[in-house]
DNA sequence: ATGCTAATTAACGCAACAGTTAGTTACTTG
DNA sequence: CAAGTAACTAACTGTTGCGTTAATTAGCAT
């Protein structure tokens, strides 16, 4: 045998650890930091509610390291797009994208951020983590806005920081708000063909205000 | 005496029951309806718990009507807003203006509606009154869109629906996701800098959407 | 092998909380 | 003004849910 050279452990904490976080994603995510069961999680991890003690100390440290896991994830998922290899206006159009499908494929980065707005975000106060790859996301936004502006095709007065923000709001609400927007406008929102129209819209808003 | 020819009641059914909703939508608004206690709506209310349940039956359906009121009082105003009085542009801008303004006055309303939807919207769900009120409110917009291309200011393939979604969605985010927002960003979103900064990156962004 | 450390479990404690019971008191109507 | 009704209150109940206690067992080092 090549591979599996160790032998699988019954006692396994990193595996136990990793088991609790996915269950309470899952969790946190359907029903906020305060709908979620600690006793749902452990049972769903396979662990059982001391190990959640044992391994995160409590109910609130679990959420955040959780929400924080997430912000990491998106993060990174973001820097491998690669934008700088592509020309300004095609890397605007991946990046809106990707913002999208991303939030699609992920919807539970969605609820854990709006039950952490919810608490005014105080379990995001003192991470130090999050400033670091959030410095990181700033930069290379901005990057990608100087040399559109550069190229002749953006404009010049562009915020990064509002760009950032709009481009999340208009994925971010449509679906985060899905579920009171199919009762007010008496359509379904998730439909392949919605889906679809929506992204296209968003990319006619972002570019129709960005591009000169 | 002209007014106040009725004695001031010791016991009024419909100003208890008014005082209660009022306490429930603030503690609605700042806890969601699973983390709002409805002891502290007893007691914030000058009423007791057991009026809560003479009044309103469950939690579930005070909170139901606490929601179904705050719809009612944003497309209220809305309506009120007269937009057909004015040309295109100045009264798409008034209607952006308006939904910012809003959501800044009733901070209550974007939590109601978070709310809800991690809910997935149970409480609205059969709600005959929010489909009334949003039907007229999804019509004036589409009023207002045809005007402008009959005037020859906007574009004509936009869909009300879209662009009503737009709008809310770019204030609603940055309102609702303020606190996560100023730790990613490294800024205060609340000053009134940048609360001005963003109503006009939000008035630019829709105006070059919809504008030919 | 033996003893030590860390992983794991079941069962429990206790506070918080939604909802109720069992009344009392103000107002109204005939 | 008497009797009925509706507003109102305080104290209580059963359950849920976070966090712990106390004990068991697997793996590892000497």
């Amino acid at each position: 045998m090549t591979a599996q050279t160790q032998k699988p452990k019954i006692r396994d904490a990193e595996a136990t650890r990793a088991r609790i976080l996915a269950a309470a994603k899952v969790e946190f995510a359907r029903f906020g930091l305060g709908g979620a069961r600690v006793d749902t999680i452990a049972e769903n991890s396979g662990a059982n509610k001391r190990m959640i003690y044992h391994y995160f100390d409590s109910k609130e440290n679990l959420f955040r390291e959780v929400l924080e896991a997430a912000y990491v994830d998106i993060r990174s998922a973001e820097q491998a797009l690669d934008l700088d290899a592509l020309a300004p206006r095609d890397a605007l159009e991946k990046w809106i994208r990707f913002t999208w499908d991303y939030y699609l494929a992920n919807p539970e980065f969605i609820t854990l951020v709006n039950s952490e707005n919810l608490h005014r975000a105080k379990h995001l106060e003192d991470s130090q983590a999050i400033r670091v790859i959030s410095r990181r996301f700033v930069a290379s936004t901005k990057d990608l806005l100087d040399r559109g502006v550069d190229d002749g095709v953006f404009r010049s007065d562009i915020d990064p920081v509002q760009l950032n923000i709009t481009i999340a709001a208009i994925g971010y609400y449509y679906l985060t708000n899905r579920f009171t927007g199919s009762i007010v406008f008496e359509r379904d929102f998730m439909t392949p063909e919605a889906l679809e129209e929506r992204l296209a819209f968003n990319i006619e808003t972002i570019m129709r205000l960005v591009c000169v």
